[in-house]
DNA sequence: GGGTGGCGTGTTTTT
DNA sequence: CACGCCACCC
């Protein structure tokens, strides 16, 4: 049976799915077939009988992490124990509700989102730029950077916003709150200052693997080593031309430094393209060839040569997306899928456009990634209702909905009870069940108190009723707290309850599914993933090219090829580059790519030029891009030593130089551009 | 003291 | 355009 599952993989691949112990660093480019043989690998150690769950699996995204599951979990016979196999941040969640009670914190604690993070910011720090303090905090918590040494750095502001960093450390204590950053930094911490527990959790853990290497941080790499205290059996594989992640803090030494932290590691090298056909191979390759910065490496096609990629300009959006329909209806035409379509770009604000054509096209499609589902605010409003009545002394959760539907408890009011709750060191439930009529009437007044007391005997009822039936619990829930009938006359207030009745639905489906599954778990689960599990039925996905990497579909369109918005303006060109590459990669069989006059965005229209990565692939020739670089143009004057004064008539590109058609006196001849000077 | 509307600003990308 | 914040009005 170990055969079957290997009959897929070239020599190479399989020399690597078999090598079993000590470290190894499987280098690649795209569509090589890294993440097959990784899970293949997963699958053949568990078909020698080593046991699942001393198995892990982790990459950087939700989308990456279920591609693999995916895969994996075809190849593997009987997953009734299933490996881990999931995100970092998930592996990190997993463990500290096992283990953070080790730091004196509750293992029922709530991760707060970027979202969250500045607000809770913003009510900390009024004078400073809140994304610049958020980003310093989280800069902090991936370089290991305490509170206390953050007060004595020396950087601008560095004492400010180390006291901001104190307070916000000390806020999510006392609300048990953990940030993404956290998920990472306190399992690290744990293991740094607990060596049995470090020893036990990595003998647990006897073999490890990373998919996208390359998008790990310094951080994630300490918590590598941590985790291969007592082993070194731990396989990585990854492609620095596909380190899109850099602006987070992924760096890639942690693959050039691979091999000198780790002993004895093996190698592997897959050069073979098993995806693309050679066409979208070679221009994705020449794309790529103009980074300086690369490790180098080969990738031979191995599939059909196939049709050149397409160029759409388009005067604007509109027009845009009715090609890309167009062409979408012609595939259909000829029995091709939606499912194995996508569509890509590079700001995920751009998809606005897309999804109003799409809809008016009645194509139906799924959009990935953007404002996600479970950080709506109506959605979150929701979670928070649920760990109130799971755990009502969470203020963190209280507090954004004791005055969510709108009954009158403003921010002041808010404020005081977190004042006295602080004073009496209680939680802000407990003062309004705890504290004295009398005390709290003259605090707030009469009519506040009455409301409060009233939300207090409703969250009673409501776990009286979920103790009794989970299944009436929805209705009850939504009747007693007229939560959706508080969003009926917004602007938008259907989609909010559409989005409100899904969450219900996924709620509902849950709890019928099993019977131990209650809230609690539920919340748990849903606490990372970031999108709702995809319907079934036919659908073109839209994404960011971040979210599609380790994806492939068959047919790839990519919009927006423009200066500015891809590469975007300011970025780091390179990285751009680079995603330029996974986004043309990700193609099987056709690639289309597609750049505008003029787009509107951020409230006003602008005039774009196209992107030079359609040049620099190869897909269009150089045009008045050219002048530019080559300050070569047709009309010219120029003067050769030995022709003599000439006019340029044509511009050709030519390796690093121009092949410039020059008419000198009637003679025409063609000469490279460096024997002739401007006049 | 709370709620609503007007105004200003601008996240690239993910967890 | 679209969201979030503040100021002003109820
Ligand atoms: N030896 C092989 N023979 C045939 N097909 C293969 C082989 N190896 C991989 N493939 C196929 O090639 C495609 C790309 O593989 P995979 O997604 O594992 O590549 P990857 O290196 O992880 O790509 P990327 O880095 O771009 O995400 C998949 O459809 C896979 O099934």
């Amino acid at each position: 049976m170990a055969k079957d599952i290997l009959k897929d993989l070239n020599p190479t691949q399989q020399d690597a799915v078999k090598h079993i112990d000590g470290p190894m660093l499987i280098l690649a480019g795209a569509g090589s077939g890294k993440t097959k043989t990784i899970t293949t690998r997963l699958a053949y150690l568990i078909s020698l009988g080593i046991d699942p769950s001393s198995i892990l699996t982790l990459t950087f995204t939700n989308k990456a992490a279920k591609e693999m599951k995916h895969r994996a979990y075809s190849l593997i016979d009987d997953i009734t124990i299933p490996p881990l196999l999931c995100t970092f941040h998930k592996f990190g969640l997993i463990f500290l509700k096992f283990h953070i009670q080790k730091l004196g914190r509750k293992n029922n604690f709530m991760i707060v989102d970027t979202d969250d993070k500045k607000r809770i910011l913003r009510s900390l720090e009024k004078e400073l730029e809140i994304p610049m303090v958020a980003s310093m905090i989280s800069k902090f918590k991936n370089s290991f950077t305490s509170v206390e040494d953050a007060m004595i750095l020396n950087d601008t502001n560095s004492k400010e916003v180390a006291n901001v960093y104190e307070a916000y450390e000390n806020y999510l204590h006392k609300n048990n709150l953990v940030d993404f950053d956290d998920l990472l930094f306190l399992p690290y911490k744990l293991l740094m200052q607990d060596d049995k527990l470090c020893e036990e959790t990595s003998k647990k853990y006897n073999y490890i693997m990373v998919d996208e290497y390359q998008d790990t941080n310094e951080l994630q790499f300490k918590l590598l080593q941590k985790l291969c205290h007592s082993h070194q059996n731990i396989s990585v594989v990854g492609d620095d031309d596909q380190s899109i992640y850099e602006w987070r803090g992924a760096t890639i030494k942690n693959i050039l430094n691979f091999d000198k932290e780790f002993k004895d590691v093996k190698i592997v090298k897959l050069e073979h393209n098993y995806r693309s056909t050679h066409e979208i191979l070679k221009y994705a390759n020449t794309l790529i060839e103009h980074n300086q910065d690369r490790l180098g490496k080969k990738l031979i096609g191995t599939k059909e040569q196939g049709e050149k990629p397409k160029v759409y300009e388009s005067f604007n959006e509109t027009l845009e997306t009715q090609k890309i329909i167009r062409d979408i209806n012609a595939l259909l035409d000829n029995g091709e899928e939606l499912n194995d379509m996508a569509i890509l770009y590079r700001v995920n604000a751009i998809s606005r456009q897309l999804e109003d054509g799409l809809t008016k096209a009645s194509i139906n499609y799924k959009l990935i990634g953007g404002k996600r589902f479970y950080e709506r605010a109506e959605i979150k409003d929701l979670i928070a209702y649920f760990r109130t009545i799971a755990e009502p002394n969470d203020n963190f959760s209280f507090k954004r909905i004791i005055n969510q539907p709108k009954r009158g408890i403003g921010k002041t009011t808010v404020d005081k009870i977190e004042g006295l709750s602080k004073t009496k060191n209680i939680s802000m439930f407990e003062t309004i069940s705890q504290v004295s009529s009398d005390e709290m009437t003259a605090l707030i007044g009469k009519k506040n108190y009455r409301t409060l007391k009233l939300f207090e005997a409703s969250i009673y009822e409501i776990q009286d009723i979920l103790k009794n039936s989970k299944m009436l619990f929805i209705d009850h829930f939504d009747d007693m707290f007229e939560f959706k009938q508080s969003f009926k006359k917004l602007f938008d207030g259907e989609d909010r309850i559409a989005n409100i009745d899904e969450f219900y639905g996924l709620l509902r489906d849950y709890l019928i599914k099993d019977e131990k599954n209650d809230i609690a778990s539920f919340l748990n689960i849903i606490s990372l993933s970031s999108d709702k599990e995809d319907l079934d039925g036919g659908a073109i996905s839209l994404m960011s090219i971040h979210s599609s990497k380790g994806l492939e579909y068959k047919h790839i369109f990519v919009v927006g090829l423009e200066e500015g918005f891809f590469p975007l303006l300011n970025a780091d060109i390179q990285e751009e580059r680079r995603l330029g590459y996974v986004a043309f990669t990700r193609a099987k069989s056709s690639l289309t790519v597609s750049f505008v006059q003029n787009r509107f965005y951020k409230g006003k229209r602008s005039n774009l030029t196209k992107s030079r990565f359609l040049v620099e692939s190869g897909l269009l020739k150089g045009g008045f891009k050219m002048k530019k670089i080559s300050s070569f143009a047709k009309g010219d004057a120029v003067k050769h030593n030995l022709f003599g004064l000439g006019t340029i008539e044509m511009v050709k590109p030519a390796g690093s130089l121009y092949k410039l058609k020059i008419n000198f006196g009637g003679n025409k001849r063609e000469i490279m551009s460096s024997f002739v000077t401007k006049l």
